[in-house]
DNA sequence: CGCATATTGAAGCGACCGCTCCATAACTAG
DNA sequence: CTAGTTATGGAGCGGTCGCTTCAATATGCG
């Protein structure tokens, strides 16, 4: 009924995230954008409404595409104890931290603001993603802890320290650490979490 | 001999860096630094050259300042264990990172670039100090594992994983965790490098 | 073929960026 | 006092920023 994108939706998402991705949201102009994309800025603001917003979309696809395998292993109790779940969590996001063909290190971490910096809605909206999953890994924790498992801290205090690994890691890769490296330090982290485990 | 300066440069570098760590490099522009050293942009660049000059003096500053007291840490051996070696260090970074009066969070890891992001010279710097630290932790780690210490992971592996957990600390000091909080999760990383630690 | 609808490229808006130039002010040495 | 030296404030350089406006263009429908 009228004139069609040159570009969908959706491989305009996909393009986006990936400058988001590798140069962080203030360092990823509307030029490098519409370079990327094909088109014009008017195109931009016209399916997005604004830079804030299409970081917003393109950080949403993020995590319903590159970062579902680790979302869906939070969110789901499979049974396995609090060791291997911890440890198959991490190794998942080293995986998606340190893969070739695509920008290292986590979209939600260090793609805008990258420590506070920020007063755009960029800013907000990952401070929300990273509070989503302290809580998340805190209740799982509390369920493990409910279970009857030892663990060397309380899940409050573990899931700080599961973030604060993550977002270590994150930057680690961006800095150029190995996925081997990374991976080994996965390992001893979370070796931390339960008492007397060979 | 001549004109004197209006603000010493001592105080222009203690200004100076107040503002890169609460804001970081990027988002520090020399209008900003001008408004606070209470001097024009002609007398800053007449200092120090370039806003890139300003940030490296500014952070050496930070070094041998703010930053002494755990860089003092990590460099005299007091003969005491790897586990408490390890716990002091951490928990003074703590102390840097949650002082009130001050920004939270690190000026190296958090101050410039964040990520990779720049090609300025302020994250080549931030890179060599970070390469630095992971050097002389490991060399820490593999002293403690010639005088017979039980090491739960290699050296090298160890020095990652403590860089990981301080830039994690800094991050989440930046996002608002209290310094107590900030405190368990270090308790907690220590107790993780040694094997049979009550 | 018009017509309605929606996207496109291009030009440009005001604001801010890092940085520089220059006449002037503030000092000391003679 | 004068001469010499250095820092100062202020105006302004070219460039880029996020964003907007607008005529032109490309479609499906009758």
């Amino acid at each position: 009924m009228s004139r069609p994108l040159s570009i969908s939706r959706e491989e305009s998402l996909d393009r986006a995230l990936l400058l988001f991705w590798e140069r962080g949201y203030d360092l990823t102009s509307i030029s490098d954008l519409s370079a990327v994309l094909g088109v014009g800025p008017s195109s931009i603001y016209n399916s997005f409404g604004s830079k804030d917003g299409l970081f917003q979309q393109a950080l949403a696809r993020y995590m319903e595409t590159y970062a579902a395998p680790a979302m869906e292993r939070l969110a789901t109790d499979d049974g396995c104890g609090a060791h291997a779940f911890i440890e198959g969590l991490l190794k998942e996001l080293v995986k998606l931290y340190s893969t070739k063909g695509q920008p290292a290190g986590c979209a939600v971490f260090d793609g805008a603001g990258a420590g506070l910096a920020g007063d755009s809605q960029a800013c907000v909206l990952t401070l929300q993603v990273k509070d989503g999953l302290q809580k998340a890994l805190r209740k799982r924790f509390e369920g493990f802890a409910k279970s009857g498992e030892s663990l060397t801290a309380s899940p409050k205090t573990l899931a700080l320290f599961t973030m604060a690994t993550l977002r270590g890691l994150s930057q680690l890769a961006r800095d150029g650490a190995s996925r081997g490296e990374l991976m080994k330090v996965a390992e001893h982290a979370a070796q931390s979490f339960v008492q007397g485990e060979s």
